[in-house]
Formats: C-alpha cells, sequence, structure tokens
DNA sequence: GCCAACGTTGGC
DNA sequence: GCCAACGTTGGC
C-alpha cells in the first residue's frame, strides 16, 4: 500500500497545530469512535500525510500539515481514571483504544476554511464537507490531498 | 435484536 | 449557546 492520507480534528483549545509545532511530536489521544480508532489502528503507516483540522473554534478549517511517526499502539490514557478520557472497558491486556503518534509539517499561513471547502466541486466527496458526518478521523483521497496542497493559503 | 433515551460532536 | 445529527447504552 502506497502512502495514504488523513484528516485529523482537534479542538485547538484542547491541542492546536502551534502546540504541535512546538511539541513537534505527540501522541494523538483520547479518540473514542470505532471507526476512528480503526483508520489509526489498522490503516496508518508511518509517512502517511496528515491534514490537522481545527473544529469547534472560528475560523473552523484546515490549520496545517503533520505526517505519522509511529504506527498504532494501545492508548494509555484509557487506563487512568483520572483522565478525562479514561474507559475501564480497557485493559491492558487487551486495549480498546489505540493512537498513533504525529509530527508537525508545516501551519497554513491562514486557515483553508470549512466554508472555502465546501466551495470547491473537486472537494465534493469529501467526508469533511459532508453534512452530519463528525468522525475525528478520516480518510482523504490523493486527488484531494493534491487539490489542497496547492491551495494558495500554505504559502508564506 | 430493537429502539428509546441519552450523551457527544461540531457547525453555526 | 443552540441544536441537528450521530453513536452508544441498556431495558425489554
Amino acid at each position: 500500500m502506497g502512502k495514504q492520507y488523513w484528516l485529523m480534528k482537534s479542538e485547538p483549545n484542547e491541542y492546536s497545530i502551534e502546540m504541535l509545532r512546538k511539541d513537534k511530536v505527540t501522541c494523538w489521544d483520547g479518540v473514542r469512535n470505532y471507526q476512528a480508532r480503526n483508520f489509526m489502528r489498522d490503516h496508518m503507516r508511518v509517512g502517511d500525510g496528515v491534514l490537522f483540522y481545527h473544529s469547534n473554534i472560528e475560523p473552523v478549517g484546515i490549520a496545517g500539515m503533520a505526517v505519522i511517526v509511529k504506527e498504532s499502539y494501545p492508548d494509555y490514557t484509557a487506563w487512568d481514571s483520572n483522565d478525562r478520557h479514561y474507559d475501564p472497558k480497557s485493559i491492558p491486556a487487551n486495549p480498546t483504544w489505540y493512537m498513533v503518534d504525529v509530527e508537525f509539517v508545516k501551519a497554513c499561513r491562514e486557515v483553508i476554511t470549512l466554508r472555502k471547502l465546501k466551495g470547491i466541486s473537486a472537494l465534493e466527496k469529501m467526508m469533511v464537507v459532508q453534512k452530519g458526518v463528525r468522525l475525528s478521523v478520516q480518510p482523504v483521497a490523493p486527488a484531494e490531498w493534491e487539490i489542497i496542497v496547492r491551495l494558495p493559503e500554505w504559502s508564506r
């Protein structure tokens, strides 16, 4: 399987592209949705491209780019009863939840807004522009990636 | 296995 | 802050 592409949502209040710039690498913990987990656990490979998406803030949209640098391993925050994402169903011998590590590549000069994405007809099949789709980890088609990375919002 | 009730997501 | 849409839970 060649390189694949993903879109990963984060609320910048919790974790933003600027925090990733400082940290350089972070574990993508806290995903508690089975479909999103399956993408991370079963399909993400080192080198895959990631669009870092800011949700629940103005402006909503793609804020930067990252790359997968570590393939899935158990999300240990599920085992910590003090953690917001604690899940007693997940046990170390049989983890329910997994995460990957992502590394900062670059931030957009300005956010590529959801509104803008919705206005690009070649992106009309993208999951993120579909009504009611709230999956926090989504596959991105190579053709969609190529369009997005050429948008002027990336240039310095 | 159905499905109502509930909790969460996330755009607006 | 609102609330539509979704995913999960749990009684039956």
